[in-house]
DNA sequence: TAAATTAGTATCGACTCGATACTAATTAAA
DNA sequence: TTTAATTAGTATCGAGTCGATACTAATTTA
């Protein structure tokens, strides 16, 4: 059976071109790109540790010197906020603005999908949700891409108590809400 | 259930950008864009009824004008081919060219893909597919856009023997080989 | 202390993209 | 049948992406 495969990959490709034209349809009214809300929606998720122009680069898989225009403009829009770290003054942090959150939220990217897939069955979904899940993790591996996941599926995740867990990579400890955040030292279980 | 359908939103979301950015990464070399791509797929699959730069813009999503500009580019280039239409002599008629169809072959966008479901079982991925399938329908129908399927999928073909089809729409008939081809005209039979 | 590395910015050229304005062919209306 | 409206496509403009290259400044390594 090779042709489901094929099939499926098509179909990811035709419904993340209609994702992005309709994307761009919604925040091309605020004047910004796919690229920007992609942005924005990727420092809404991301840890301490990948709040940083560098990471951003990474996850939308452009050059550095490409994303730092992106960020400029996010920032001149004051849709981010930029501040520098305190041990390392070479790298900025990113942080969401106010603003930023407020359009987030009015966005709603989620919306129009939920009625989509509501006819279809709970288990079908869960299927393709792990399918295309493996195949994100074989694809991120093959081409040694990050994968950007949160903490309760990386290796680096150690449970210290009820509520306390503790990054063995970072060797610092991690609060709940942060364990479900996404970071670019992300390593998953299954691929150690 | 309500957080599977939003896993799958941004799984499929990060899957788009990463064929995006491999995509680019491929056909950046011989100084194209996604775009670029998208187009020549689209062409190689599409029927007679839909190679024009009118259904090219409808299936990327993209106004007329942008596309006619990616498509005077593919001219130059030497990938593709354009001819009036006999009947309306305003539209123009595209098709790739060899040297188009031999890139297109070189590229084989999918064999990556290919590894990296290798291990998923079929069962999974056929449920994945099912499910990706009736969201993008229900998504373009959703916002009026069109679904762009093949024959043996919509309303108006019409078996007339073992070899021939017949479409109901153009009233024409149809070889074995166009009903797998795309149509801009396709109603799917289940949202009939 | 000097050299190499790293994080980020600046600038350039080719291209996308929507918006607008245009041409030419076809169809509808008077 | 002449005129008006519609349709398919192109041309041009400005803002922005994007990779490549070159740069600055901070940090590490030698």
């Amino acid at each position: 059976m090779l042709k489901n495969p094929v099939a499926m990959l098509q179909l990811v490709e035709r419904l993340g071109n209609l994702i992005r034209a309709e994307m761009r349809r919604v925040i091309g009214q605020e004047g910004l790109q796919p690229v920007h809300l992609e942005a924005m929606l990727f420092l809404n998720q991301a840890n301490r540790f990948s709040n940083t122009p560098q990471s951003v680069a990474e996850f939308l898989g452009v050059t550095k010197g490409t994303v730092s225009q992106s960020l400029l403009l996010l920032d001149r829009r004051g849709l981010i906020e930029r501040y520098q770290d305190e041990v390392d003054r070479r790298v900025v942090r990113l942080r969401l603005s106010q603003q930023g959150e407020e359009m987030l939220e009015e966005m709603q990217p989620a919306s129009m999908w939920q009625s989509a897939t509501r006819n279809i069955s709970a288990n079908r979904i869960r299927n393709g949700v792990s399918a295309l899940r493996e195949t994100l993790y074989m694809l991120q591996n093959h081409n040694g891409a990050r994968t950007f996941g949160v903490c309760n599926t990386c290796i680096y995740c150690q449970r210290k108590s009820q509520r306390t867990h503790h990054c063995a990579l970072f060797a610092e400890r991690l609060s709940g809400p942060e364990t479900r955040l996404v970071c670019r030292e992300h390593v998953p279980k299954s691929a150690s």
